[in-house]
DNA sequence: CTGAAAGCGCTAACAG
DNA sequence: CTGTTAGCGCTTTCAG
């Protein structure tokens, strides 16, 4: 029951094994009716090509890597949707790792990556991630690479983000509207770029409002719900409580959420509060959250779609793109 | 920048390329000397075999395929986590696809993955396949498939699934002890075997304590939050409400648990709620959700577990196995 | 213990 | 328009 091959094909129709892959192939050269011949007697015996050899021969696969942080984050979760909508209608498959957070982890599937002879990666940074080494590793082997939502300024490659500045001011600029004054900041890594905009977005707002900076109300942590109960914790030592927080995202928002209610506190009687990403969760809240809505199924596609630009033009004068999409604030009750 | 191949590495040690495969396969009939040149020369070359033109030679990838409906549900994403643990620790790689729970594209990614030349399958079914016949044709082609989770009777393979019937028993027992005596059920697709256990579990817990079973309170529908939603609103229609609701996982209960509230009804007093699944969602809601809790990890392990031990015995003699997992009700504040 | 030769399934010059 | 030849990088007999 061995799958049929082009040496097959071939055989039963008398042509030779170079004529059957172009008739396959809709080559130009091939006469109408052999190709018809060909296809046909492919639909019959079921004949799929090996990719293995294909790729073998052709030094190229149909494979995209995926490295994100961890697929079970809703947001994750719906970029991969992205991608693989637009990546699967090329006929490219792809291969999703998860960094866990884990730098090492990283590193260690870029090598699997390459020894898998991927055409393409598309990777949001772990929050461990220093280096950049390995990246720039497989850029020099010709692999192009397209970074999405946890980008680093260290490295030259497209990129597509959330305007994460915008947000965040915008975020602010609303709960100082509704007339919170003493806002904390519940800050992500300080390494990723996500954070540094989200954290300056919230400074600016205050500016723009005549608020002042009090740089104990910024704590900073790393994106996960753990994050969110220890930073809020680390709030509750203040003197003087805030009366809102703006968290660097939705997980970290959820924490605080939790312990914010394990402490008594009202939301938002007593402590108003943002997250950032609306994952699906959000809104299921009581009272539901207030938050920054990302196109997470958006970021996906346009990241595929750069990439797979790159792959196709093997364009010597290749200059990175950078897109920023929109992003777009959803009120509701917990501020 | 080319990498380097088992030529290059022969050449500058004037070893025939032979040799060198074998050294860095660690052959018992090469010396222990050339071992030793060959593999720090690897390491200084930084050489990685190309598994391309291995698995080209050797019939065989070190790639595992999984489909799955839904990554963004956080079972399945759960699941992979298993999954990979265990598949990354022998150099396995997976390749994660969507069903999205069409039964076209079910079919389509299993051919896929056959040109890819998986080394097996690891899959839970979509809601819409009717048929098994494109798993039963990689079965033929030597390709050995487990099922997990959403599994069928139509086909011999090695299965996981977890004590579906007991959970439901005991889920719906809590609720007949909490004093709850009219009790619907929104089931699933009829086809799956999740979805035939809970209603067995159901009506065997309603038999047991002596209630009537009452065709009108078990509505059928889908696996998505939309037919909780829509099921929810059925179940309205009743001239007497029900007092508890038992859903067929989680997210159909979400979608109830938004209907109930939006009708203005309170859970627990109005109607109790419970789910099956313990997404992580289900705390969260207020009140947080009473739910059976699956090992979902261990369910990607053992699944994973079962079929690296298939792929690596080629046992003439192979029989199915059949894992059956323990819930773990989980009682909170909704019933 | 090591090497020479063949071939996995496919594509790509180069000839006709 | 079609066939011949060679080779991608690796493993694997079969000979030494």
């Amino acid at each position: 029951m061995a799958p049929a091959t082009i040496k097959d094909l071939a055989k039963t129709l008398n042509l030779s094994p170079s004529t059957v892959s172009r008739a396959l192939r809709d080559h130009p050269d091939i006469s109408h009716l052999t190709k018809k011949r060909v296809m046909s007697l492919a639909k019959k015996l079921d004949y799929h090509p090996d990719t293995i050899a294909q790729s073998l021969q052709t030094k190229k696969t149909k494979t995209i890597g995926v490295i994100v942080p961890e697929i079970k984050q809703p947001f994750f979760a719906s970029v991969i949707n992205g991608i693989e909508e637009l990546v699967y209608a090329s006929g490219y498959t792809i291969i999703v790792c998860q960094s866990n957070e884990i730098y090492d982890r990283e590193v260690l599937y870029t090598r699997t990556l390459v020894s898998h002879r991927v055409a393409g990666l598309l990777v949001s940074l772990s929050q461990t991630t220093q280096s950049l080494d390995h990246f720039k590793m497989l850029q020099r082997r010709g692999i192009p690479i397209v970074f999405f939502d946890r980008v680093s300024n260290d490295i030259e490659a497209s990129k597509v983000v959330v305007d994460d500045y915008k947000g965040a001011l915008a975020a602010v600029d609303h709960l100082i509207r509704a007339g919170y004054k003493r806002i904390a900041h519940l800050a992500g890594p300080i390494n990723l770029s996500i954070s540094k905009y989200r954290l300056k977005g919230y400074k600016d707002a205050l500016k723009q409002n005549n608020l002042p900076f009090k740089p104990e109300l910024v704590v900073y942590g790393g994106l996960d719900e753990t994050d969110g109960v220890i930073g809020f914790q680390k709030l509750l030592n203040l003197a003087i409580l805030p009366d809102a927080v703006f968290a660097v995202n939705d997980p970290v928002a959820i924490g605080a959420f939790v312990t914010i209610k394990e402490h008594g506190l009202k939301i938002p009687g007593d402590i108003a509060l943002v997250g950032f990403s609306n994952t699906n969760v959000s809104s299921l809240l009581e009272p539901p959250l207030t938050t920054v809505e990302q196109p997470s199924y958006e970021i996906g596609k346009i990241a595929a779609q750069l990439l797979m630009d790159q792959i196709q033009n093997n364009d010597e004068t290749f200059v990175p793109k950078f897109k920023i999409l929109k992003t777009h604030l959803i009120v509701r009750g917990s501020t």
